[in-house]
DNA sequence: TCTGCTTGCTACAAATAATGTAGCATTGGG
DNA sequence: CCCAATGCTACATTATTTGTAGCAAGCAGA
């Protein structure tokens, strides 16, 4: 797949809408869990390997690569961790942590009205 | 591909931590495109293939179903449309717009760098 | 009622992407 | 020199996505 730069075709938008090149990026596997993960503090290859429980070193190679080259995370000593950018992109989602704890809590009532 | 439902096993989590359902269900194809484009209003089938640009009705299908399933999107008169949990989520996620357009005009400074 | 259209959606084969396992090259002790 | 750990590639298997065709149902007009 190839690496879904703002400016170029993209899934959703053949002129590339920066959104939609972002949503792209987001849209697959482990993107941004990768990014989620990354929250925690820089980490090594195979530390990432650890924090996202299951993943294929190919396909995290993979993702690691895509990331780095949209100038979302890159690599130092330490290992991998989010740049400036990342960041700001973590900070917006990091209300999805909490979201997510709601959302679940309503589907779960949901369920058990229905018994 | 199963529904990632909270405190089942999904991708990323054994346990099934809400944020790790939600990471999965957000790393599917088009999944968060499509609440992206409901943000604009309810929309019929063929309203947001049109949307999407380029989207196969069997995947809309099974991502119009997922997201049903999820609570996030409902079916009415007019069309599909977010829910109110669906609406919080845009919320959360719609500064992502402003987001993207920034990191676009950044790579793209890097990019003329090397010229 | 008989078209002729639109809509929502399914079927299914072909193309692409993700997984899992193995393992190799490199680095850093001891 | 030997051992262990790390970063990563190879590659076959399996799963997901796409693309095209087309059908059943509903509706409007003649």
């Amino acid at each position: 797949m190839s690496i879904p730069l703002p400016g170029k075709q993209v899934r959703g938008s053949k002129t590339g809408k920066p959104i939609m090149a972002l949503l792209d990026l987001i849209g697959r596997t482990w993107s941004l869990g990768l990014v989620w993960h990354l929250r925690e503090g820089p980490a090594t290859f195979r530390e990432l390997q650890h924090r996202c429980e299951k993943i294929s070193p190919t396909l995290l190679n993979t993702r690691l690569k895509e990331l780095k080259a949209l100038n979302i995370i890159s690599i130092a000593e330490g290992g991998y961790q989010l740049t400036v950018q990342g960041q700001s992109l973590i900070e917006i989602i990091l209300p999805l942590g909490q979201w997510s704890i709601q959302w679940a809590n309503e589907l779960q009532e949901k369920t058990d009205e229905l018994n």
